[in-house]
DNA sequence: GTCGCTGCAAAGTCTTTGCAGAGAG
DNA sequence: CTCTCTGCAAAGACTTTGCAGCGAC
């Protein structure tokens, strides 16, 4: 498989680490490493956004027309990320799932009802608390989320 | 639309509520107070569980079999009371909303994701970060919602 | 070469909608 | 009476799957 795609110059440390976790990922699996993987693992991390299967799969056709990725794959490769946490989906009101890469920089979200858009936090108290909680009830945390909903600033505004 | 339903001598005050809240919503609305509409919040009410739609159509059926209750009733009932924060709905990482009574009664959901058991939870502390983060942010919270994922203490004993 | 991957289209889920008759107000 | 509701079935939206050829290893 070429570097067409991947040339080093070109891209961040960063996600050069993600690239080889998920290489890694896939021989681990015996798996084989395609082109559709690494364009759709490339054009979600480009994006710096949380995508729908379906924005993510045009994005990706606008990029890389020539390939004629089916959102199938897309499909594929998001359920083979998301089961390998190196992607996380958040669930709406609405219909249909967003990704977003980086299980590991956790943060949760502020969902304007308005607009739509999603901004990122961290807060470590309620990490701290959401452990402490969990052990109380004898859980053992995999994972969390969490989402505030409502108006964001640009949008009372108007 | 006859009482059979809801005697209240079997009946809660916090039913009785419930139910003069649904009332003056529908009537607010114009919308008519039908014997579906007052099942679907009585089974819900009373399951006191996180139910999905077609789990919530199962139980009445079972209720109230006489009644032949859609489920295209139950999902216009569920958005009806989700729209007017009667009820609330959660999402999962699978396909599908589960929903339960009592925006007001607000807590938090710790999930197992073994064999899917929901765990309520309330934590003063996490609430009142969660404001002060979105004012930091000039967010206007509506409503937010949280979600641990991991095993649940029966599920690791097994 | 082998065996997993891909695109396509078909099949599955879950949810919403159109409609004609039923029923609440 | 009027105008909304309901059940049904059909349509929609989103996601998964089967398959035959393709391509990574």
């Amino acid at each position: 498989m070429s570097n067409v795609l991947t040339d080093f110059k070109e891209r961040t440390i960063e996600y050069q680490e993600l690239l080889s976790d998920f290489k890694a990922l896939l021989k681990k699996n015996s798996l084989k490493f395609t082109i559709q993987r690494e364009v759709t693992l490339e054009t979600l991390y480009d994006s710096n956004e949380h995508l729908t299967p379906e924005s993510l799969h045009k994005l990706i056709q606008v990029k890389f027309p020539d390939l004629k990725t089916g959102i199938a794959t897309v499909y594929r490769t998001l359920s083979l990320l998301e089961d390998s946490s190196m992607v996380t989906s958040l669930s709406f009101g609405a219909q249909g799932k967003k990704y977003e890469l980086g299980a590991k920089n956790h943060h949760d979200h502020l969902i304007c009802i308005e607009c739509g858009d999603i901004t990122e936090f961290v807060d470590d108290e309620i990490e701290v608390r959401q452990e402490s909680i969990a052990k109380e009830l004898g859980f053992t945390i995999e994972d969390h989320s969490m989402q505030i909903y409502g108006i964001c600033k640009p949008c009372k505004e108007k």
